[in-house]
Order: structure tokens, then C-alpha cells, then sequence
DNA sequence: CCGAAAGTTGACGTTCACGTAATCGAAACG
DNA sequence: CGTTTCGATTACGTGAACGTCAACTTTCGG
């Protein structure tokens, strides 16, 4: 079984993405798949990246922001000013999930107030029309 | 002191958006400010909403969905199959940031343990410099 | 009363994140 | 051995959410 490299399109099967999205996502330097002559093959290297970029998505990140996170996931060769700034923007970006976290649990409370109230306004119009 | 009524530049001032945008959101039927002349002025309940509105981009809801969701904080009349089918969406809106809620989380202790991980790499970068 | 400031309506431009052909080469299949 | 099929490349199109510019009124301070 292909447990290590996959086609374009298992990656799609696998994630609900198009060929497309991809390679657009390589274009923007978030992947790097290897090729077999032309062919792009994923890795589970890939696979963990694009992950993360769906998930990054998923908060409202631009793939310019993700892409800097994810350099923050490659233990690579890269020089200390380099991982600092990576770990300066990360810092922040946390602190952006963190916020949005606090204020994501307002949110959904007073979503779940308006709704209750909203039923009760429904409720009482049936009621109304039942003794109208 | 104008407590009721904002013109445009004020709001503008008090939301940090810009003329255009609150023109857009008019466009697309998401606040109604009434007008003095051609002017338009803008009262206490399109400030409520434009809050909404906000908060509700900063959760990646689109214009759409966020007045679909604006029609639950409207006691306004309308009739029950209208109110019921505003519950429904707004009971999937509330799924999607319960979701996200949850989602949010993990990835915020994910994150924050790269993060940490990405410290130890560059402190122990820091002494082996100082100790080669 | 008048000229700058503020506001209005189009209309076209822009960025992001892809979608959608059109065209091509390689590869698998009967 | 021809022909689908899969994938690649190139390029133009698209929808959302505004930005920007032009051409006009309207309003307000001096």
C-alpha cells in the first residue's frame, strides 16, 4: 500500500480539496511535493502540512500568515534570527487565537440567548393563534 | 451631545471602518441607516448591528450569513415559518462556532507547545554557539 | 453668500483563493 | 496501437469585500 506517496488526487480524495487548490497551495510555497518526471507525489510530510494549512483556514488565516506558521513546524536548518522572528510572529498569532477563543465563548452565549428568546417569540405566536 | 444620531464620519471614527464599507453593508441590506436629506444618519440600532456585523467577520462569517443571523436579533414582524426557518440557521451557525470553539482550542495547545519546542531549539542554538 | 468640507452616487480597480477551460504529454487499458 | 484517462501548464474568469477615483450636491463656518 502506498502508505508513504500520493497521487494529486488520492491527496483531493483524502482532503476534500480540488487538484486546483493544490497546486496553488505549492505555488505559494505552503507544499512541496516531489516529482516522478512530472508527476507531483505527496509525502506524510505533506499530508501533515496540509493539515494544518486547512485547519489554519478553518480560523480565518490568509495562507501568507499560515505559511509563516508552518515554518515554525519544520525543525530545519534555518539560523536563530530567522526561528526568533518565526517564533515572534507565532507568539502573535496565538495571542490572536486566544482572543478570538474569549470571544468566540461570548459569542456563541449570546447567539444561544437570541435563539432561545427567538423561540420563545415563536412559541407564543402559536399559542396566540391557537387561542385567536 | 449627539447620542442618537452619527453621521457617517463618526461611525466611521467610532467602528474604524470606512465610508465605503458602511455603504456596502447598506448595499447588501445589512444596516439601514435612515437619511436627512441625502445624508445618511445612523441610530442606536444599525451601531448594534455594525457590532454584530463585525464580530461576525472576525469569525469568517460571510455578509451573507451574518445578516441571515441579523434577522434573529430583530423582534420585528414577521411571520412564524419566517422566524422558524431564522432559527434553523442560526442553530448551524451556533454548531459551526461550537465547533470552532472546541477546534480552537486544541489548536491553541498545539501552537503554544511548537512554540515552546521552537524556544528549545533556539536556546540550545544559543549555547552551543557559546560553548563551540 | 460663498467656498471648503463632508457626503452622495456610479463605476471601475484590487486582493485573495481558488474555478474553469484549453492545450498538451505521459500512461494505462482493451 | 489507438484512445481514454490522469496529470501538468498556462491563462483567463469569478465572488466576496471592499478601495479608489470622478463628478456632483449639500451643508456649514466665517
Amino acid at each position: 500500500m502506498s502508505d508513504e506517496l500520493m497521487t494529486i488526487r488520492q491527496m483531493c480524495d483524502a482532503f476534500g480539496v480540488t487538484p486546483r487548490t493544490l497546486r496553488f497551495y505549492e505555488a505559494r510555497e505552503l507544499i512541496f511535493p516531489q516529482r516522478r518526471g512530472q508527476h507531483r507525489l505527496y509525502d506524510r510530510r505533506d499530508r501533515a502540512r496540509l493539515t494544518l494549512i486547512l485547519r489554519g483556514k478553518r480560523f480565518g488565516f490568509s495562507l501568507e500568515q499560515i505559511r509563516q506558521l508552518l515554518e515554525l513546524y519544520e525543525p530545519g536548518s534555518r539560523n536563530e534570527t530567522q526561528i526568533a522572528a518565526t517564533i515572534t510572529i507565532a507568539r502573535e498569532r496565538l495571542a490572536d487565537m486566544e482572543r478570538q477563543y474569549a470571544e468566540l465563548r461570548e459569542a456563541i452565549a449570546d447567539l444561544a440567548e437570541q435563539i432561545n428568546d427567538a423561540e420563545t417569540r415563536l412559541s407564543d405566536a402559536t399559542h396566540s393563534k391557537r387561542s385567536g
